[in-house]
DNA sequence: GATTGAAGGACGGGCAACCAAACCTTTTCC
DNA sequence: GGAAAAGGTTTGGTTGCCCGTCCTTCAATC
């Protein structure tokens, strides 16, 4: 029939991005929930000994029923993350000391590139939007922090949970929701990448002063400046990762 | 007891990221499906007229059973976006023509800013890495696209859907299926937003000359510059909806 | 020292989403 | 006229998740 004919020929004035037809695999409620508490106890978001809301609330909050609540924190219980005390004045609260964390996993190396991407958009749009909102209050306790990580230049760990506040702080600044989430998310996957490599102090000592650059940019409400020096901190990584993993 | 009073010290140390308790809300399949497909099919990704895979082929590279393929299906034909023929030789086609796009909902319209920055965030991290990645055969198609622009500036909906092939476009030049799939939700949401706005042909040819401008900075690899061009194209759309929208 | 209240812990019923595997119906092509 | 290829239908089972209820523990309080 002549109709069909024509159907099929306008299929073909396009290419058609294979993104479209890509998997759709949603996490299920339990494991967003473990991802997420996870990666913050990780992050140091949720510092060590802190204490978790109690599950009546916050299965609340998460919207979630405390059944699959409590499917997640026994998951994270029992990898060490979380333990809980029972009674009147217990509640959940975040290990201390945390356990160690465990080496990235073989898939995850193989896309580290495309977390790198990821994470360069996320704070490329942080930067600029940054340079546009941010009060006086957020960059004075930004400054605060890039102090604490000067003085941490020996201690990688703590060096890269104070670095987390600082990315992740300069998120809160855009006022963009979304946009701390996304962050907190391409933290985590950076922190798997990068735990197991070597950070020398002079390394971390120039990472910082992009740090400081980066802020004096956004103080000064220079955009541009803002985004070119945080692409330039962020290619430092991105270097020692591509001389260090494999292809991707 | 002390080592209750220690821990609870410690929980205040940091302030928290709201994000971390915000709600998790996962879709489910057959949600995700209606969106993908729908989106494609609003962004003109998948041309009218144009044959979808087979259903046992689709439901395969969409990682879903038949079942819930064929709910989002029968969503979509009964929205008037796609239509099935029985058969050998038949199949699911995207339905000629369209059906009109209904309104953005309230709530779509209350958080427009951030759906701008997410936006931003994906448009200035595909600008950088297209700037860094294109191939100079992935440029020559998006000068041709750009040729359609300047061709099609007195009608809307035409140039709209070039509009998209033309970002899509730039975000396939990265290599990342990530950035692809980011680019076309974002593109989505804001079809949405601009739709019902008036584009006087004048703006749509400045719009475009920064289209030019930015494919010329991508070509000469110079990927700040990109970056800056980019950002000013994405204020124009930014400025006509913070005078058209109520705050947000 | 008894009481109480706030916390974690455990169980079962029920619903909705999803999957798997068939089988049926229509249409075209050989 | 039959084989093949497509959409359409049915059935049954599994899992994730929610909701409500009750139990257990134990610091705080009286």
């Amino acid at each position: 029939m002549a109709r069909r004919a024509e159907r099929r020929a306008a299929a073909d004035t396009l290419t058609l991005p294979s993104a479209v037809f890509a998997p759709v695999r949603s996490q299920t409620a339990f494991e967003e929930t473990v991802d997420r508490l996870g990666t913050a106890i990780k992050l140091g978001l949720l510092a060590p000994g802190a204490q978790l809301p109690a599950e009546r609330e916050l299965c609340a909050r998460l919207g979630i029923a405390r059944s699959t609540l409590r499917q997640a924190l026994t998951a994270l219980s029992q990898s060490g993350h979380v333990f809980a005390t029972r009674g009147r004045g217990g509640g959940t609260f975040v290990a201390d000391p945390l356990p160690p964390t465990d080496p990235p996993s073989p898939q995850m190396l193989a896309r580290w590139r495309e977390t790198c991407d990821q994470r360069l958009a996320v704070e490329l749009g942080v930067a600029l939007l940054a340079a546009e909102r941010a009060e006086r209050e957020d960059l004075d306790a930004l400054d605060e922090v890039a102090a604490t990580l000067d003085a941490t230049l020996e201690d990688f760990v703590a060096y890269r949970q104070a670095d987390i506040r600082l990315h992740v702080g300069l998120a809160e600044a855009t006022r963009s929701t979304q946009l701390v989430r996304a962050m907190t998310e391409t933290q985590g996957a950076m922190t798997d990448l990068i735990a197991y490599i070597a950070h020398p102090p002079e390394v971390l000592a120039s990472s910082n002063a992009q740090h400081r650059r980066l802020l004096a940019a956004v103080r000064e409400r220079d955009a541009m400046r803002a985004v070119r020096v945080m692409s330039e901190h962020l290619q430092g990584t991105e270097h020692i990762l591509a001389g260090l993993l494999p292809e991707g």
